[in-house]
DNA sequence: CAGATTGTTGACTATTCGGTAAAAATGCAG
DNA sequence: CTGCATTTTTACCGAATAGTCAACAATCTG
């Protein structure tokens, strides 16, 4: 008992094989559920039963509900920011503004669930990533704003502001994620066509590149 | 007794002058929370305490939870869509689209809670609307976009689809009301500057409307 | 294999929350 | 003012749900 005991204490140990897996398998249950129901739409029992697993169980794993949303929280946050960080400052404007929107609408299919699970917590209020917000998420977009307005200055793009040249682009990519529902009501099984998702990105990209392409 | 008891069966009798405003009330509190919490998030307690009543007093008006909710819901829907039906097929096609967005913006800015509270709605999968948006959304959709394609077809329009033209005016106007927190975490105060709006609105609609403009 | 550790579960608790019943208070028509 | 209808409140109930506990099972280590 004595060793393993205290090593544990500040949570810093290496987990087991067991609980890697476990761990795993309970947060993307987790995901799932949260980015359908928000987080007090779902129920512990609700992830148990996805992650096939005991309620009990999975609370010897993630102590609170809050912990688990936390789990996912974390596991999500970085991957999601991936594709602004990418941004190249020394390439083409048009050029990496172009990967950029493929890439965040690429994700937002891929991902659908991360995608309204991050919807779902600004809605709210963003109660868990308030301060991750003000900080990180503040300070990338105001790195790759200074990048776009120094794009404007040289003449390589036309005159937008940089600040709403982003909130566009992250409205336009996830929309398709968060609103599928209202989509699915528009378009009809027209969404499941093979290539429905290409001719989307070519519509996304036509008008928001022809709106900063210089003229 | 006797009188007012068989009137008000079918519910359709014409309520007092207390119900009326009691009914109001609720509906501004119930929205308020709705748009923030969602559904299950929300309590019927909170609503109550917003409305200063209490509780069985709410339920007096509203017999269910659910029953609020779709007093929310149908006081704000027709609203919701005023703006698409106002699109006029026979204006100028730029102009007709500037008069949309700028409307949608507006609204957006003016309810912002409206806005939030349609976006719970859909990202929980729409389980109160979904044959509303089958039906009498897509039918709108699909009419302005016959419009919008012909606009196209007669060259006055850069060829755009239609369908995702919508969804990226809709992604976009209400963006900044549902994601509100992101916005001003990256920000700040600068939101609340006077003149802030207005240089939204220029923001949008320079970037939206030179991508369909006919070059 | 034996002992210790880690993992799993059924049964339970406390609380929150949607909703009800019935009495008390208020409003109102004649 | 009187009597009836409407409105409000007090005191509840039952279901759902976050979280606990103690006993049991699997696994790991020497």
């Amino acid at each position: 008992m004595a060793l393993a005991e205290k090593q544990r204490r500040e949570g810093s140990e290496k987990p087991t094989r067991i609980q890697e897996i476990n761990r795993s398998i309970i947060l993307d249950a987790a995901l799932d559920v949260f980015s359908i129901y928000g987080f007090r739409g779902s129920t512990i029992d609700q992830i148990a039963e996805k992650a096939s697993m005991s309620k009990p169980n999975l609370l010897y794993y993630f102590k609170r509900k809050d912990d688990i949303y936390a789990g996912v929280l974390e596991a999500t946050l970085d991957e999601w920011l991936e594709p602004l960080r990418g941004m190249n400052p020394d390439g083409d404007p048009v050029e990496e503004l172009r990967r950029y929107i493929t890439r965040k609408l690429e994700m937002s299919a891929r991902k659908p669930a991360a995608s309204r699970f991050f919807a779902n917590e600004i809605l709210h209020g963003a109660p868990h990533i308030h301060d991750f917000l003000k900080t990180e998420l503040k300070q990338l977009v105001d790195a790759k704003s200074t990048m776009v307005r120094r794009w404007v200055s040289e003449g390589r793009l036309a005159p937008v502001d940089p600040y709403h040249l982003f909130f566009l682009i992250w409205a336009t990519t996830q929309h398709y994620a968060d609103f599928d529902v209202q989509i699915r009501a528009v378009l009809g099984d027209e969404v499941d066509r093979p290539g429905f998702y290409e001719q989307t990105t070519q519509a996304l990209l036509s008008i928001l590149l022809n709106g900063v392409k210089v003229r």
